[in-house]
DNA sequence: CAAGTGACTAAGCGCTTGCTTAGTGTGTGA
DNA sequence: TCACACACTAAGCAAGCGCTTAGTCACTTG
């Protein structure tokens, strides 16, 4: 390497850091490793140097690894429930709910594949505490979407003979896409939301 | 613990050892361990405790612990594919060749979600090698389910705007199952597979 | 200008990791 | 009967791990 440090980004009014800050450079270093190799195949050294910064720089932001991965989860989680709840708010049929919730679900975890893949599948390296609060906020997302099948059953929109399994089937084809998405694969989110929107309402047996 | 040793399991006539050898000790461990843990979350020592021996007896029967998921992964891979076939041979018509297609392969993930979840879930830590090889195997079960999925579009017993895209759906429904499916959580192998053959047909606009 | 504050680094500690080495006991074939 | 092959263990090595300590430097405040 030809310098030594880089210049410290410039501190706001408020005290808080520049949005390209040290914190910001943090977090995304982590999410791109945990994404890639795991939460355990990741180290400290692989998130610190990839951000620009020394080992030891990642303890002044975090006290620990796995609070990092805990506060990269439970943002992910929270933007997923407030991307389901502005859907729920988009109209009052059930068949418009689920085609935007399935919709902004798809457009989100496919644009978004790089962070849902450290939502959905690094649970099992969150401490006992912070599993049972991330659970939680699962459990809210489970509850949401179960809600909108069983309102469109109610409202005589919908023919599914298990709206539990539905809802599951849907959230099952949103969650798989931070799996198998990839930037370079010929599909951009919204194309895949489109469909996904589209097989959505086949599932619930909305006459077509 | 009471005992020092096991008594060593009786070799067969042609030199392999019986089902319940060490070799498959071994492997059921580090199936359990990976699921559970992931690779990197999993030591060679826990998979050898598990197994009831020591650290070392690890690399008499594999030569790495990459190897040995590798071992796993094939298996998994390969077992897949047959059934696949299985369900393909089954029938001649597209409509019951899908049934037969995604009730056995929910079956499939959901009884065997624990090996499922190595398979699935634990690629990025193969060796470039073994995970090109294990591509390909996934690349021909990606080709034998959109290939039911176009012969039914050319039948005229399907009516799928995307039939790439429905393909990549059905297959999705299926893996997830690896991730959410719980011994305990009420419903059965059977329940799943029976409620998702149904959705399937729905996904290719098979009319009810 | 002195004292204080906060972000950062160099160095390294204690432990765990994947894997190896050297050796032991047991069953097998000549 | 004796040499050999084989499955296995006890011990441990080098490397890498998460995290800590002690200190530096730029900037802010009075």
């Amino acid at each position: 390497m030809s310098g030594s440090r880089q210049a410290r980004p410039p501190a706001t009014a408020d005290g808080s850091v520049a949005p390209d800050g040290s914190r910001a450079r943090l977090r995304a270093a982590a999410v791109a490793a945990f994404a890639e190799r795991g939460f355990h195949g990741t180290t400290t050294r692989d998130i610190a140097t990839a951000a620009g910064m020394s080992p030891a720089a990642l303890y002044v932001h975090h006290r620990s690894k796995e609070e990092l991965l805990h506060e990269l989860s439970l943002a992910g989680h929270q933007a997923t429930i407030d991307l389901i709840k502005e859907a729920l708010d988009s109209s009052e049929s059930p068949t418009e709910q689920l085609r935007a919730l399935v919709h902004s679900f798809a457009v989100h975890h496919a644009r978004g594949h790089t962070s849902a893949r450290v939502v959905n599948y690094e649970l099992a390296s969150l401490s006992p505490e912070h599993l049972a609060g991330i659970l939680a906020l699962r459990h809210e997302i489970d509850t949401l979407v179960r809600g909108v099948v069983e309102a469109g059953v109610a409202a005589g929109e919908f023919d599914v003979p298990n709206p539990r399994l539905a809802a599951t089937a849907l959230l099952s084809l949103g969650i798989d896409l931070a799996r198998w998405y990839r930037d370079d694969g010929g599909w951009s989110p919204e194309d895949v939301a489109d469909g996904y929107a589209e097989i959505a309402l086949r599932i619930v047996g909305v006459p077509r």
